[in-house]
DNA sequence: CGATAAAACCGATTGACGGTCGGTTTTATC
DNA sequence: GATAAAACCGACCGTCAATCGGTTTTATCG
C-alpha cells in the first residue's frame, strides 16, 4: 500500500480528527492554500477505495473518518514491506530481527517492557 | 526506497550470489525468457545509481554485488515506512510497539530470545 | 595501432499512479 | 420542481519502473 504525499497527510489529519467531511479537510489541513476542494475529494476517493477512510453520506456530503488506527495501519504496512523480501511465513520476526540489531540498549528494553505489557493485556482484557 | 519488481528480483538474486555481470543475471534470472539483456543492464543501473548494488569494471563488463545485506535493507526499509507516519524520532519502538500487538505468544518468546542473543553478541564480538 | 566485438550508455516509449482541476451530473432540501 | 451543494467523470501533468533499439565507448587482440 504505498501512499502519495498528499494520501499520507489527509490519512494523518483523520487519526487526529474523528470525522470530517471534504470541505472541512480542505478547510484545515495545513498547506490547502493552492490545493483546490476538488483535489481533496479525489483524494479522499481514492482513500475511501483503498479501504483506508470509512464514509457515509451525511446531508449533502460525505463524512469520513478513519478505517484502521494509526498503529494498526503501520503494522500493516511493515508486514508488508517484510513479506516484500522474505519467502517465509514469518515475516514479522524477520522485520524484528533485522531492527533489533540497530537498536540501543535502552531501547531493547522497552521493547521488553512492551512485551510484558502484551502479556498482562492478554490475561486481563479479552 | 521504493523498488519495482524487476528491481526486487534482481536485488534478491544478489543476496544468493556473491557477484555476477549482466549477462549472467540475464541468463540465471528465473523468468528472463521474455526481457532483453538490455532490460537487465538498465536495472543494474539503476539499483547502481541507488547505492544498492557495488560494481567494477573487470575486462569489458561491470561486476555487480549487493551494497548490503538483506537484513540491513529490510532494517533500512522499515525504519523509513515508519518515519513517514511518526513523528517522534523513535520510529523503530513505533513500528514495533504496532507489531507485537498481532504477534502469538510463540512469537513473542522467539522476539525475546532474540533480544537476548543481540546482548550476548554486544559482550563477546565487537 | 587500428579493427573488432562486447558492453555501456542514451533516448524514446509504455504503463501505473498520484496530484490537480474544470466541467457535468446527481442529489438533498426548501 | 428550482437551486445550490457535492459527487463524479475525464483529462492532463509529473514521476518512475520496465523495456528495448540504436549509438558510442572501450578492452583486447592481431
Amino acid at each position: 500500500m504505498q501512499l502519495g504525499n498528499l494520501e499520507k497527510s489527509v490519512l494523518q489529519y483523520f487519526w487526529d480528527t474523528d470525522e470530517a467531511d471534504a470541505k472541512r479537510v480542505h478547510r484545515e489541513l495545513a498547506d490547502d492554500t493552492v490545493r483546490t476542494l476538488n483535489t481533496i475529494q479525489s483524494t479522499l476517493d481514492r482513500l475511501y477505495k483503498k479501504k483506508l477512510l470509512f464514509r457515509n453520506k451525511s446531508g449533502h456530503a460525505f463524512i469520513y473518518r478513519a478505517a484502521m488506527g494509526k498503529d494498526t495501519f503501520l503494522a500493516r504496512l511493515v508486514r508488508e514491506v517484510a513479506a516484500d523480501y522474505t519467502d517465509s511465513e514469518d515475516t514479522l520476526l524477520a522485520a524484528f530481527s533485522s531492527l533489533s540489531a540497530e537498536m540501543t540498549e535502552t531501547q531493547l528494553q522497552a521493547l521488553e517492557s512492551l512485551i510484558d505489557q502484551r502479556r498482562a493485556s492478554d490475561k486481563s482484557g479479552k
